[in-house]
DNA sequence: ATGACTATTGAATCTGCTG
DNA sequence: TCAGCAGATTCAATAGTCA
């Protein structure tokens, strides 16, 4: 393990630190640490319950921490505890942020105003988000993840080799497919209820911690929680400092960070990517321009359809999805419209599904 | 194609506005578009598009900057467009925002501080992006919209239903996967160079004006390059402003407008949502004799409750609507009476929203 | 053991009309 | 403006139960 030059002796290393992470920071030396990690409160402003449609109540994040009375007072603490990160950063140190889009602008802006210099954002798309329950915004899906260094022209550790090995020996992209955190993963307390709402998974602090420190770094996260970022750490060989308010959330951590072996390698099997063929909605062939809205598609026995600019089809008197307009026309409980429906290029007849073929080869 | 109510009959629709945007958006009558989407320059080093205060422009030769003026500078340029974009915005309007890690930030906060609501922010990602060849970042595969309401509360137009049809029936997420703008799609001038640098793809503005507009809605574009947003808008049977300081875009896009054919009535068309259709009240079905009043309803548990002949139920202690006592027997804090109850004829069990769609048939 | 089926759950700014 | 009420609305994954 490479020893990090000029760490002080007394960094409090691979501890929990207790109290406000603004006043802990700037207790620390500045210059000290590698990297900060931070998954700072998102100021979500939820008004009343919801509800799924089975009629369940979503667990909601309504926790004290997370209530900021405006923008102006959220503004004001990032640019405080952006301001102590930046002080014990290393000049060579980078900063990692995440957020949705309830505060991510701000941060972002807040970080270029204290002199950082974004490298990238990322994205976090998640394999298996909570749905828009209402049908009235899109589903969020994602999360954006920050990624700066100390400031312009500074350098900072970029393991590029590690990442494109991450990523089957392709070049790593800024989104990343990681599914939540659930299942085993996810710390329970003695009633079996999540011991923290927002817990993230460790693969996602996996590809972080791998692609931007090298072994023996310190990582400071300012917002420990229940500590994913000290374990991701741990078992990769590189130390953490945690801060934390919550002694209930300090106590969760130190628990799993008592059980974590460095060096495991579980948490790399978690990051690499299934590979499975792309769906392709037929909706993508219009929108692409592949297929003209009021374009007609016809089926084996010559029966016709009109396409639509959403992607849907309308005969005679249906209208619908590729395969429920066709097994309305063919009378049959299903269909598969991709190989029901063909449209006229010069002169013949081409089965819709070659377009498909064609999407598909430019995702791969 | 629907008329638009209130817009004023002097909009200048499906033409292109030479000169300042800020300027020609003031120009325009307060409240008369439905959507703005723009497409901002975010190349710092294009000084003349930055405004100072009193809207002068910033002298394009004084490089005594630093970071903070240029930031400075470019905050004040954003909050100025953004402010007259929303006066020109009907109140239930709404914004399309682009941008990439290097501005988006500081518009997603200067976005909300001018009073939009942030609706979702949304992921291109793009599946053919410009590989980083010098290994130092991470390929930056994406770039960032956000949209939103003129403001907290302000109702917006979001067609959900069509956006499902567009994703194979399955809930429209916040990361859009579609190509970048190549071939022939990408506007070329005579030397064969491409016309505009950051030409957008058809398809995601054609995903965000199906998503979030009407036909014969007005979309207004303030940095409208080669027209994009407009040969789309014209092409779904809506209409655009659009707004471009540059002679040459705008001669480029003027001839591709030109040549822009709008699609069929029929194909513009797209699925409706339920809650559009005509409302029909549960006491109609009595009225109408399509239930006996006397007769047995039963939920899918088996509990049942009688037909009143005002269009209540009963049910042990409980009356009221379908709705209400569907939601007492079950304990919920709601329920769909239409698709909760069941009725019964010769064996079978029956939705009573059978019925209901039988009367809507008969009105259509 | 295996498969089929059910129940649960995740950082959520999540309704709209009428009177 | 606000209360009241009709009635519309979900995807993927994991864990547990039962045959």
């Amino acid at each position: 393990m490479k020893k990090t030059p000029h760490a002080p002796a007394d960094l409090p290393r691979n501890r929990i630190l207790q109290g406000d992470c603004i006043a802990q920071m700037n207790a620390l030396p500045a210059g000290s640490v590698d990297l900060v990690f931070a998954d700072p409160p998102y100021n979500l402003q939820l008004r009343g319950d919801l509800h799924r449609p089975d009629n369940s109540r979503v667990d909601a994040v309504d926790d004290d921490w997370d209530r900021f009375d405006s923008f102006k007072a959220y503004d004001t603490f990032t640019h405080a505890w952006l301001t102590a990160a930046r002080r014990v950063l290393k000049p060579n140190g980078a900063i990692w942020v995440i957020g949705s889009y309830h505060n991510i602008f701000r941060v972002g802006a807040a970080l270029q105003d204290a002199g950082f210099w974004v490298l990238n954002d990322v994205i976090w798309r998640k394999s298996n988000p909570m749905p828009n329950f209402r049908g009235k915004r899109l589903t969020n899906a994602h999360e954006t993840l920050i990624w700066a260094s100390r400031g312009e022209g500074a350098k900072y550790t970029f393991n590029y080799e590690a990442l494109k090995a991450l990523n089957d020996d392709v070049q790593m992209r800024s989104d990343w497919v990681i599914p939540l955190c659930t299942g085993h993963e996810r710390l329970k307390d003695e009633k079996g209820d999540k011991a923290h709402p927002t817990q993230k998974p460790e693969a996602l602090l996996h590809r972080v911690i791998v692609g931007t420190t090298n072994a023996g770094d310190v990582v400071l996260d300012p917002f420990f929680g229940t500590g994913t970022t000290g374990a991701v750490a741990r078992k990769l060989g590189r130390d953490f400092i945690g801060i934390e308010r919550d002694a209930g959330y300090i106590k969760a951590a130190q628990a799993r960070l008592d059980k974590v072996r460095p060096y495991d390698a579980s948490a790399i099997e978690v990051t690499r990517a299934k590979r499975a063929e792309p769906r392709v909605p037929f909706g993508q062939l219009v929108e692409r321009g592949l297929l003209r809205p009021g374009e007609t598609l016809v089926s084996p026995r010559n029966k016709a359809a009109k396409v639509r600019a959403d992607g849907t089809l309308i005969a005679d008197n249906v209208k619908g999805s590729i395969h429920q307009v066709g097994a309305a026309l063919e009378g049959a409980p299903s269909c598969n419209g991709w190989t029901y429906w063909s449209f006229r290029r010069e002169g013949k007849t081409v089965p819709i599904d070659v377009l498909r073929q064609q999407i598909r080869a430019e995702l791969s």
